[in-house]
DNA sequence: CCGATTGA
DNA sequence: TCAATCGGG
């Protein structure tokens, strides 16, 4: 889920308003529900359910993001993580009980009426489980909104993808992909221009980063951003304690990594882990066109299994359909 | 998170 | 026109 580089590549992100933007853009299809999943519920944190119970927030999400995006012409590619990779193990396992004590917590909250701590727990307890990424690819096929399996992680298929030229963005919270190799990566990708940081809303902007910037000004080569992020510390290591990005950064340039890297957990074989950034296994045979959504199969997926308001998704449908240069009403008037 | 509504 | 609020499933 990240690797804490955002003080050392803060100075060279570019915010860009939305007309400036367009093309193709993978996004990273985990992080992307995870937001939904975190973000799309009631104030006491209950997220959206049909009426058998089964979580419906991402559907939302996907069906609204997905239609702005193709309205503001940027196709998006949705890239999901396959198996995870060994050394990943010890993240995966700590990211679960953080969640399963966060579930606890927000059932505590309930029980004490406590809203605000009840939407944070309930917030952190998010799962994207199979349920959620089948449903989501579903959907997405229905919506005619191309998809991709990774064979492992998503943001190193994405920042493949990116380098390829396949596509122009990779899109992410995270900085991962940039380890990757990605060369532009876009953030803040939603719409509404908000989130909720404290229970406050702040403004946000969609924001690009471009990796030949961010090496060229830190003066480092692609090597040695990824030995300064294992310092710090990512999905894969713990890091070194004490060293935070600008000790890092000092210590990669004074060619102090190969020893100082021995101090952090899960790093034994550093070398192994440098390899992976540089060319970790992704898919190259894919196919990221474009397709007219299957309008009674999107019907069926949202309102009929779903119980989704037939008129809502009329309406986003309305504007997934509207931009792809089919005779509309409009063609007439041109 | 997103859309629609409201109210200044 | 826009920030705040509410409901979505």
């Amino acid at each position: 889920m990240g690797v804490a580089l955002r003080p050392l590549i803060a100075d060279y992100k570019e915010v860009l308003p939305w007309d400036r933007l367009g093309g193709i853009a993978a996004i990273d299809a985990y992080n992307a529900l995870y937001q939904f999943l975190s973000g799309i519920r009631q104030p006491d944190g209950t997220p959206l359910m049909d009426e058998e119970g089964r979580i419906t927030s991402h559907l939302s999400g996907l069906l609204f993001r997905t239609a702005n995006l193709v309205e503001k012409n940027i196709t998006p590619v949705y890239v999901f993580d396959g198996k995870p990779p060994k050394f990943k193990e010890a993240t995966l396992a700590e990211r679960r009980v953080i969640r399963e004590n966060a579930k606890e917590s927000w059932e505590r909250a309930v029980k004490e009426g406590d809203e605000e701590s009840a939407r944070k727990y309930a917030m952190a307890s998010s799962k994207v489980d199979a349920f959620i990424l089948e449903s989501s690819k579903e959907l997405l096929t229905a919506l005619g909104i191309p998809w991709v399996q990774a064979p492992e992680e998503g943001e190193a298929q994405s920042a493949y993808m990116a380098a390829a030229g396949d596509v122009t963005y990779a899109v992410s919270q995270d900085y991962d992909s940039l380890l990757f190799g990605a060369p532009k990566l876009l953030r803040n990708l939603t719409v509404s221009g908000k989130r909720r940081v404290n229970g406050k809303m702040v403004a946000v902007y969609p924001e690009q980063l471009l990796l030949d910037q961010v090496l060229g000004g830190l003066e480092m080569t692609q090597v040695d951003l990824i030995a300064a992020a294992l310092l710090i510390g990512t999905d894969y290591n713990s890091g070194v304690k004490g060293v935070g990005p600008k000790t890092a950064v000092k210590l990669v340039k004074e060619g102090k990594f190969a020893e100082r890297i021995l101090e952090s957990e899960n790093a034994a074989e550093p070398e192994e882990l440098i390899r992976y950034f540089l060319e970790p296994p992704v898919e190259k045979q894919y196919t990221i066109a474009k397709k007219a959504p299957v309008r009674e199969r999107v019907v069926e997926i949202l309102c009929e299994q779903h119980g989704f308001s037939e008129e809502r998704v009329a309406a986003g449908l309305e504007r997934l359909g509207s931009t792809k240069g089919q005779a509309t009403l409009d063609s007439w008037f041109s």
